[in-house]
DNA sequence: CTGATATCATTTGCATACGAATGAATTTGA
DNA sequence: TCAAATTCATTCGTATGCAAATGATATCAG
């Protein structure tokens, strides 16, 4: 093996990339930081329903009556775990469950009375959570931040 | 009740706020949309191993061997979370545990020769998927979005 | 030196989150 | 029209993620 070999394989080598990885600068690791951060948050403020509650309460609330699947697509929840979400808010009397008169697959979700008065008491809180989530930017970069977020989303 | 409070209540009233509040505009639910992304795009590099298991191989590989409390602190689990991470690195031969001679209370832990191999051949794969999440973004939009990432999480 | 505190790890319970398999109902397409 | 493909919902299994309670050990304060 020549010298030159010897220098090729030290600047194509693996092991100085590898001393150089560091997780904090990642972005998934930091995406997953700052989501934790947020629901942290979000608990402190509103104790009695999670952030997938919340959403699910939110849309109901937005557009009305649909079907448990379409809300999760809405909501970006996977069949398993919309159901899941559902189930509790049903247990808690804040949504109601109905068939669809002509397609049977479909199971309708709506909100309660107590349901639509849970959420609008609770839009408040939300805004005041979205606003301390993003405390630590200012307006201007906040708003870069959504933007740039919402491409990535 | 007079017109003048009519108006006063139109103004006022929640409905217009309720009805301006859509989900997708909230940070919390754009970051919980991202972070779901950037998972899946990890699972499509990467289909052995998951983000936090991934997160506490690179740990151990950068600072070396470490009390599991520590680790959870430094990759942001808390301690009942990181030890099942722990657990199922430990069933597959990619970390081992010891007692800590003098701190009784400590269990430390460490790469195997397997969990070394395993992270040197993974982290190339990490940069990847790290570009994928941000493909997306142009590079100065990118920089800009780490940055005030940082500052979220 | 010792009782109060604090730290480390574990366990339990609950709530996402998703892949894969299943069954029922609907839609499609040859 | 009718078999194939698709859609909707459910269930199971596995993996985070966190609060709260517990037990063991270590540290601190008086």
């Amino acid at each position: 093996m020549s010298g030159e070999d010897n220098l090729l394989r030290l600047v194509e080598a693996d092991e100085p990339d590898e001393n150089n990885y560091h997780l904090q600068d990642q972005v998934g690791f930091i995406l997953r930081k700052a989501h934790q951060r947020h629901v942290s948050i979000f608990a402190t403020h509103i104790d009695d329903l999670t952030p997938p509650q919340f959403a699910a309460l939110a849309k109901l609330y937005d557009i009305g009556e649909t079907s448990q699947n379409q809300l999760g697509t809405l909501i970006a929840m996977d069949a398993a775990t919309v159901k899941g979400v559902i189930d509790r808010l049903k247990a808690r009397g804040l949504v109601e469950l109905s068939k669809h008169e002509v397609d049977k697959r479909r199971l309708l979700v709506n909100l309660t009375p107590e349901g639509r008065e849970a959420i609008e008491r609770l839009i408040p809180l939300a805004r005041t959570i979205t606003g301390e989530t993003l405390a630590p930017l200012t307006a201007k970069e906040a708003a870069t931040f959504l933007r740039l977020l919402a491409k990535l989303a």
